[in-house]
DNA sequence: CCTCGTCTTTAGCAATGCCTAACCATAGGG
DNA sequence: CCCTATGGTTAGGCATTGCTAAAGACGAGG
């Protein structure tokens, strides 16, 4: 029993990092290019370039006439297995460690590749097998219900509905927007409405009574649940149960 | 701000056990050497020649007339913050995440160097600070009380002692061990006495009533604090106010 | 003294992952 | 039609960390 290093190296730190970008980028209708990995990763195009390759080689993605980045089904397996964690682990570091959504976001993609598989899971029991990361993104696996997402550049001003869900993408690309939704009290499971002026650029979200200008690029960003939505009453008053679609919502953050 | 890549790299994770096995050996009067190095970390002897010679470059350590190798106080200053580190987490994965000794220090092993001082210093907080690691050894930096620690192979036999700490090198050598003294129940704190039959080449741990065989090498690896030892009654009866040389200790295990 | 075994180092090679410099290719603008 | 900007790739290095094969060094035994 001398060795325990020979065997065929698993996926390194760094493939499990592509991967991921890749994942996230397909999941929100992003076409993945290796200039945007490399943003993403914070390294040189040429670098991106070679691992790229390596991964093509091992059939954990392919790249498409036009230079795009797929993942095939072997990739995709992998990659959902590695979001799974970051997603497990930011739980703990959100909910347990107190540290906040873009700290916790920064420390898990660091940190979550070298947990064992055992440690992931005793996590997960012992956080009360949480569905979704701490800004809404759903953890594979973790048996999600479907929900209907509707992003806040996209919200109708007949509706409220509940924040769901704040990109993953946005967040890595502009982890300012979390602070402002903190300061601005759009929490997760806030009610929200959206009005617009005419070819602003930008919108304004209204909850309670308190109004927040918010950009494009900042609106796609905030997705809503409009399988939980309300019809949205003009005078102010939200809260009277006018054909609610489906359940009465809450709200208030839970806990 | 284009990059964050081309700072001078800060440790990394393979010199970090380099230094944290080095640490051990020094601290348990062992002799470090590149062939125990090789063996600790499970690779080859020329890999150990080579990283440790560049250790020896950056100044982390000296290598001796006589190849024994010897942390410079940098690399001293560097390995005791890795090894509180490791200690830290590894009492998380054993108190809360519910892993067994085992497990949480080669868990605590792999992932502990990627940890940000900010986590490391958030788990120690929310772990109530704990003094010393799941087996006993001290957490650099965290005022551990002073202790008289005597390995039971050293315990004179008019003397109970509550078992304090399971050596580091024994613990990672022979895993086993740790196994065997669960089943034994011979947890930390519990009250402890030796006896010796001629030149046996192992001894009997005697803790209420039960009796246990060690041989050496085990009993060199679990120590006793006999600053909190008291006189033994040879009957059997070991709960007499006899003379406590200092506070009364409860022979239970805590929690 | 010779030999064997153990420990260590040298030499040489490979995989990862990073970089810079330079080259190619394609899409627009003029 | 050319020129240039953008995005990619190729070429060529370098550091780290592993490996094997082979050589040196040293002590214990015959």
């Amino acid at each position: 029993m001398p060795s325990s290093r020979n065997s065929p190296p698993d996926l390194s730190a760094v493939t499990s990092r592509y991967l991921e970008a890749v994942y996230y980028m397909a999941h929100e209708g992003e076409v993945a290019r290796p200039s945007k990995l490399a943003e993403w990763l914070g390294v040189q195009a040429p670098t991106v370039t070679g691992v790229v390759q390596r991964m093509r080689d091992r059939g954990y993605l392919s790249i498409g006439e036009d230079r795009s980045l797929s993942l095939t089904e072997a990739g995709e397996s992998l990659a959902s297995e590695i979001v799974r964690r970051h997603r497990v682990v930011e739980r703990w570091l959100a909910d347990q460690m107190g540290m906040d959504w873009a700290a916790a976001d920064l420390e898990a993609g660091r940190i979550a590749h070298f947990f064992s598989a055992d440690l992931v899971a005793r996590l997960f029991e012992r956080l009360g097998r949480p569905i979704t990361c701490p800004h809404g993104n759903e953890i594979p696996g973790a048996g999600c219900p479907p929900r209907q997402l509707v992003c806040l550049a996209d919200l109708g001003p007949e509706l409220l509905a509940p924040i769901a869900r704040i990109s993953e993408v946005a967040e890595h690309e502009a982890p300012q927007l979390l602070r402002l939704l903190d300061r601005e009290g759009l929490h997760l499971e806030r009610l929200v409405g959206v009005e617009r002026a005419e070819g602003a650029g930008a919108i304004t979200v209204v909850s309670d009574g308190h109004a927040t200008s918010l950009g494009l690029p900042a609106a796609r960003a905030v997705w809503v649940d409009v399988s939980r939505s309300r019809p949205r009453a003009r005078t102010g008053r939200a809260t009277g149960p006018g054909t609610p679609r489906t359940r009465p919502q809450a709200a208030i953050p839970p806990s």
